[in-house]
RNA sequence: GUGGGCGUGGCCUAGUGGUUUAAGGCGCCAGGUUGUGGCCCUGGAGAUCGAGGGUUCAAAUCCCUCCGUCCACCCCA
């Protein structure tokens, strides 16, 4: 028989690990509360060609990396890469273009890109991502900013870094991609391999590569912030001024420059301390072009995504401390078919007063059972056997400390709702 | 897609050609008498040593292929 396991590059979130999502999610929602974010799901999958046009047909993302298929009737279709695109065609669907402008939008959901799996990046991995839509201004991308920041500081992680650029729009990115590409040239044979591509393909990404050769071409290459246009200018000027205003600590980098076509202008990611491939936390920037580009009116728009994965990879990597997400239990111990039974009773009225309760196995001793209690973390075991089944009482054991009280069946539920309610409460 | 490391019970590891009918620890199950846990003790279940092929009298151990996994690159969260 042969036996399955998850897909390549996808993993199972067991129940040890739980803890760590719940609580990057919550700081999520809190956060996005707090900025009058509201939550957007879309469609684990797409019309292929939201992407190809959204993203863009010379990204990697179109190119190599789209699980497309072709349904039973024909249509093709993608399970969801990113998360913009999506949500720029549910404003338009939406005609949420007639709400009160900018439309604020937060989501969580899989993503999906076939790459090969590595530290941090998955086939199937999982964002929380936030989109304003129909708002131009740079206070925006500030707000955004100011709302991804709050979420990783919330969430106790150290030593973040924020790094900023602007890469222009269509008026003068041209003007920069083409000092770009004549400062290069003459450099062509000292580059990489994987450079001499980038130059002829995407010559932005020249300024991100790892390769020691390329450093000193890329410390001395034009810089896009010196080559924006006038109203670019503005925007990037205004920007750093409002996140001054907003003490939040970044660092302008003309390296940085993010893999999908449909960027302008402001662009941000978060990374943490350690140095590697694979750092960053959270990354977005401004997408001015790219409601029009899926058929809608021009509307700008500015939003980033944050994998799941990551956070929770750097959550315990620095040791910062999560809460449980179950409580421990009270534990029903049973001696015999009859105890079993009113062990059942007891269970199920414990539960109504919203405890959390598990019954011990059955066919068990009592001895095997009280193990039980102390393997699953129990706080408190009902023990019941013929006496408590006779009086209608259960006994308490407290498995810390290993005292025992027996209490009236009726009572039990209120003795330790009081208990566990001062254990919360101490 | 490219390059490298690694694949021994659920988990961690020992064993690198014949004392191996594969060992230990954790975990799991049972027991340590009569109704009670955490420590300790005893016992048990559980591995065709990733798969296939080859070399050899003999392979977990050497070689090849494949698969998986991890790491790095490309790229990205």
């Amino acid at each position: 028989m042969q036996m399955f396991k998850a897909p390549r590059g996808t993993v199972d979130l067991l129940p040890q690990e739980q803890r760590y999502w719940r609580y990057a999610e919550q700081a999520a929602a809190g956060v996005c509360r707090r900025f009058g974010y509201q939550r957007l799901d879309t469609p684990t999958f797409e019309a292929s060609g939201l992407f190809v046009r959204g993203v863009g047909e010379q990204t990697d993302i179109v190119q190599k990396e789209m699980y497309a298929f072709e349904d039973r009737g024909g249509d093709l279709v993608t399970l969801r890469p990113e998360g913009t695109a999506p949500a720029c065609r549910a404003y338009l669907e939406h005609g949420m273009s007639s709400l009160p402008q900018p439309v604020r939008l937060y989501y969580f959901c899989p993503i999906f890109r076939y790459e090969r799996p590595q530290a941090g990046r998955y086939r199937e991995h999982h964002q929380f991502g936030v989109e304003a839509i129909g708002d131009g201004d740079p206070a925006i991308d500030a707000e955004v900013i100011q709302l991804g920041w709050s979420y990783a500081r919330e969430l106790g992680l150290g030593k973040l870094s924020l790094v900023v650029n602007s890469i222009g729009d269509p008026a003068c990115r041209p003007g920069y991609l083409q000092a770009l590409k004549e400062y290069y040239g003459a450099y062509l044979p000292h580059l990489c391999q994987d450079c001499r591509g980038r130059y002829e393909r995407n010559p932005l990404r020249l300024l991100d590569c790892k390769q020691e050769r390329c450093q000193p071409f890329i410390a001395s290459a034009p810089r896009s912030s010196d080559y924006l246009c006038d109203a670019c200018k503005e925007h990037w000027r205004r920007l750093l001024a409002y996140l001054d205003l907003l003490s939040i600590p970044y660092t302008t980098s003309h390296r940085l420059v993010r893999g999908l076509d449909y960027y302008t202008r402001t662009v941000f990611e978060i990374q943490p301390p350690d140095e590697g491939g694979q750092s960053t936390l959270l990354g977005g920037g401004r997408y001015d072009g790219l409601v029009q580009e899926l058929g809608g009116p021009p509307t700008p728009g500015i939003g980033f995504g944050s994998g799941f994965e990551r956070m929770v990879l750097n959550l315990k990597r620095q040791e910062v401390r999560v809460p449980e997400v179950l409580p421990r239990p009270v534990v029903i111990v049973h001696s015999g078919p009859q105890a079993l039974e009113y062990g059942l009773g007891i269970a199920a009225r414990l539960r109504k007063e919203s405890l959390t309760v598990i019954v011990a196995p059955a066919q068990r001793s009592l001895r095997a059972q009280m193990r039980y209690a102390s393997s699953v973390n129990a706080r408190y075991a009902v023990v019941v056997g013929e006496t408590e089944v006779r009086q209608r009482t259960g006994s308490v054991r407290d498995m810390d400390n290993a005292s025992q009280e027996e209490a009236p069946e009726a009572d039990l539920a209120a003795y330790l709702v009081a208990k566990v309610g001062l254990e919360q409460a101490g």
